[in-house]
RNA sequence: GCGAGAGUGGCGGAACUGGCAGACGCGCUGGACUUAGGAUCCAGUGGGGAAACCUGUAGGGGUUCAAAUCCCCUCUCUCGCACCA
């Protein structure tokens, strides 16, 4: 009996079977839960090949875990705010609303017909008010407690655009969008304090041990923590000090100047050219030619009591120390090159210990101080304490932790986001909504121009308000929060399904922390390490028992595929490649080099076509054989059809055996060599899946079965049992990875239930093992010789037996034998004069 | 510049704690079946050589009975940060 594979056909039956059943619904039960998550999408349009094997490899997982036992939460949803919806809206006139759902409505029905395992009852949209009701409730809360806070400060400004971008917006100082040159700009704006969980940050992230290396070394790094002094420098003819921040306190009695930054309050108060300030303000933050201003004032070295000019210098941030350096010329290379451009003096205080200094430039690294008083001699690392401790003792000085990340700004000039539910009132002030009025409702009737400012200022009906406290006229907030908010504690409102309180105690002690986490390395940073505060302060809010959001973190790499360029009409699609030659003017087309997946390169695969034309197990097995998880995964249509040639060889060989195999039932009596296969299969995918998720040779395992299978050829009963064994096994493995084709063959071969119910397998480790064994025979390390063994030989008579070969009586004859090595019973190695 | 990771057949990738390099898949070659095949099946496939054998994991050196794996140097690529004082 032979029935021809059609993917479609399989695929959507079962799709409609297991959201009848509800198979996949998860609620708190006293079970072990494990709480599987892939990063949510935002619903730009369509999926695409990111999309797919983010949400192949995490699937693989839930649908592993749940044949293993677990009560498992694998929820998704939308990450709907943002710009783009905006933009379109600007372009074609459709309301972000509306394009946003109608998005999510068609990448909803992509994900189901995927297969994968969501409980869909609890998908979240963060543009819909009951989503964001909860980020104005987060954000009065964090109100309360001085976690936000309104600031001025300088923010990346497009000019053209007319509005604030966030830093991630601002690709090589140009905006994303329109290519002009980002200005910074002095905005009020609303911040949350996340530098008072620097420290705990970074502590913890010493126990973020399923977390990549890399993303650990990200988090820190942006964290940035250094330990330096704070130290008042006099300046000549004016009461106020400069407090100046510095590692380098052992080069104390080389610093030769002061820099401030542009935008310090001593630069408006030292400077009288006024436009010679604003224009070194221009060059600030730019990465071109240092720009110097000297102020006319000179300052102290509190060491060497030296009389050192002040300048004002654009390399110097305000954002990060005091905004003020002591600036060592000898000793730091930025200094270096500005003494050198304004001619000022250079004194070396720091030799190496061993060796001379480099010429012509900068001697960073630590040694032995000299011309520093007292202090000469002593190593840098002592000098460094030494000299703090003189300054405080002084009073001049402090030691100090300095960190670069700077508190998150979450005001954003845009419409589709969440507002921000606050009320400014002439009398009272800025004053909370209450809780009560909450959500503030995104009013739908807005007009987009595309022209910049908040389009919510324009609105009148949403901007007039009264005040809550007094009663008296009052205008809303009119920013919207950074999009980030709502991503930072969407896998808490998982844990609660959608009519219920989306802080639910119970439900959120049960099922947080995310157990598995996967997605896409480019989040590293921002979003993790913003899901990491905000768990923190609600775990200060008492909703909470845990710190960490995420115990285990998987990056996949990117889906990356080769480029096609035409001399003429620039980068082609796949499909405009005809036998090598542009389709549109026939010239022969330039393979370039493979690169990410994106549209401006036009090197993508449409998951649409891909599941019409193989289905949607072939497109998952396929993104998870290429490579594993965490490396980049390079498209290849020719794999596609070798995954796709795999599920049909096992949909062949199950089929054309139908009725041999469902005619015998009961378990194969002894260990034959298929039975050990089998045995040995389970086995290593077992091992590929609990060891890092390496899918790939997970499936290179089961592969090598099929093979096997297809190869026997049953004939007495008992062969049959074998080969029903080896297949029920093998789809059993197979379910996580192609669950629709591995339901169907299951059904075939006279299951009652659903796959998905049945256990995952265990092996028989007695039964996985080789009876023989090919010993490799060395002779000074080279392999000479290979012979079948019975497993367990003691050492003696593997030597015994490798000494015999003839191969090795030629090359040891007459030959002292000098020593031999047994490994593992498998390997001999006979060293010879 | 600093930090991290990676370089293995024609290609994607395997190789558990140092112990048979190249599992599995793609491609390629030959064959079978076919009106045909870009379908399916079988066999072969790192390079050199008729063979014995030699050689081979970016390049060079080292440790070891034994190195893709450990150590040192060089090169290349990818990613992250980038005037953070």
């Amino acid at each position: 009996m032979n029935r021809k594979y059609i993917p479609e056909e399989v695929e959507l039956k079962w799709e409609e079977y297991w959201a009848k059943a509800g198979l996949f619904n998860c609620d708190v039960s006293d079970k072990n839960k494990f709480y599987c998550l892939e990063m949510f999408p935002y619903p730009s349009g369509r999926i695409h090949m990111g999309h797919v094997r983010n949400y192949a490899i995490g699937d693989v997982i839930a649908r592993y875990k749940r044949m293993r036992g677990y009560n498992v939460l694998h929820p998704m949803g939308w990450d709907a705010f943002g710009l783009p919806a905006e933009n379109a809206a600007i372009k074609e006139g459709t309301h972000p609303a509306k394009w946003t759902y109608d998005n999510i409505a068609y990448m909803k029905k992509q994900l189901v017909r995927l297969g994968l395992s969501y409980d869909w009852r609890r998908e979240i949209t963060t543009c819909a008010p009951e989503y964001y009701k909860w980020n104005q409730w987060f954000f009065l809360r964090m109100l309360e407690r001085g976690l936000a806070y309104r600031k001025s400060s300088f923010v990346n400004w497009c000019p053209s655009c007319a509005t604030v971008l966030a830093n991630e917006q601002v690709i090589d100082g140009r905006c994303w969008r329109c290519d002009s040159v980002v200005v910074q700009k002095e905005l009020e704006q609303w911040f949350l304090k996340i530098t008072e969980y620097e420290e705990e940050l970074l502590q913890a992230t010493g126990g973020l041990k399923g977390w990549p290396e890399n993303v650990i070394l990200m988090q820190k790094n942006w964290l940035g923590k250094s330990e330096g002094l704070e130290a008042f420098f006099k300046i000549e003819g004016s009461d106020d000090p400069v407090l100046i921040f510095t590692t380098r306190a052992d080069t104390l009695y080389g610093a030769t100047f002061v820099c401030l930054a542009p935008g310090h309050p001593l630069a408006e108060k030292l400077v009288e050219d006024r436009a010679a300030l604003e224009k070194i303000k221009e060059h600030y933050g730019k990465l071109d030619e240092k720009h110097g201003l000297f102020t006319g004032h000179y300052a102290i070295n509190p060491a060497n009591g030296g009389r050192i000019p002040v300048y004002i210098a654009n390399f110097v941030l305000m954002e990060y120390g005091t905004g003020a350096i002591m600036s060592v010329p000898a000793h730091d290379q930025r200094d270096y090159e500005f003494a050198q451009k304004y001619n000022l003096p250079i004194r070396t205080v720091i030799r190496p210990e061993e060796g001379p200094a480099p010429p012509e430039r900068a001697f960073e690294e630590d040694g032995v101080l000299v011309d520093s008083g007292s202090f000469s001699g002593m190593k840098s690392a002592v000098a460094r304490t030494e000299i703090a401790k003189l300054l405080e003792s002084k009073g001049i000085g402090k030691r100090v932790v300095n960190y670069r990340l700077r508190d998150w700004g979450i005001s954003r000039q845009r419409y589709w986001g969440t507002p921000i539910p606050v009320i400014y009132c002439e009398k009272c002030g800025v004053v909370p909504v209450p809780e009560k009025d909450l959500p503030v409702i995104l009013p739908e009737d807005v007009k987009l121009t595309g022209k910049g400012g908040s389009p919510l200022a324009e609105t009148g009906s949403f901007v007039k308000t009264a005040c809550p406290k007094c009663g008296g006229p009052a205008r809303r907030e009119t920013d919207t929060m950074d999009t980030f908010m709502d991503s930072s504690w969407y896998f808490i409102r998982y844990c609660s399904k959608k009519d219920e309180d989306a802080l639910d105690r119970e439900n959120v002690k049960y099922f947080m922390s995310v157990d598995q986490y996967v997605g896409g390395v480019e989040h590293a940073v921002l979003h993790l390490l913003y899901s990491r505060f905000f768990t923190r302060v609600v775990r200060d809010l008492g909703i909470t028992d845990v710190s960490e959001p995420f115990t285990n973190l998987l990056t996949q790499g990117m889906v990356c595929m080769e480029t096609y360029k035409c001399p003429e009409h620039g980068w082609l699609y796949p499909s405009q490649v005809k036998e090598g030659r542009c389709e549109l003017c026939g010239s022969p087309v330039e393979k370039g080099r493979t690169e990410k997946m994106s549209k401006s390169k036009r090197n993508i695969i449409d998951p649409d076509h891909l599941i019409t034309r193989y289905g949607a197990d072939t497109a998952r097995l396929f993104s998870l054989f290429a490579a594993p998880p965490e490396r980049d995964l390079e498209w290849n249509e020719k794999g596609v059809e070798g995954a796709y040639r795999f599920i049909q060889r096992l949909w062949t060989l199950v089929h054309a055996n139908l009725e041999k195999l469902n005619s015998v039932k009961g378990s194969p009596e002894g260990v034959t060599p298929l039975i050990r296969k089998t045995h040995q299969t389970i086995k290593r995918v077992t091992r590929d899946i609990e060891k890092d998720y390496h899918f790939n040779t997970a499936i290179a395992a089961m592969m090598e079965l099929v093979n096997m299978t297809g190869a026997f050829e049953p004939k007495a009963e008992a062969e049959w049992r074998e080969m029903r064994f080896a297949l029920e096994e093998l789809l059993l493995l197979l379910s996580p990875f192609c669950p629709h084709a591995a339901e169907e063959l299951w059904q075939a071969m006279g299951n009652e239930s659903s796959i998905q119910s049945i256990p995952w397998p265990g092996y028989n480790e007695e039964a996985a093992r080789e009876e023989e064994v090919e010993l490799v025979v060395q002779v000074n390390g080279k392999v000479r010789a290979r012979l079948m063994v019975p497993q367990g030989l003691p050492d003696e008579e593997l030597k015994r037996r490798a000494m015999n070969e003839p191969k090795v009586l030629e090359l040891t004859s007459g030959k002292k034998i000098r020593n031999t090595f047994t490994v593992r019973g498998r390997l001999v190695n006979i060293v010879i004069a």
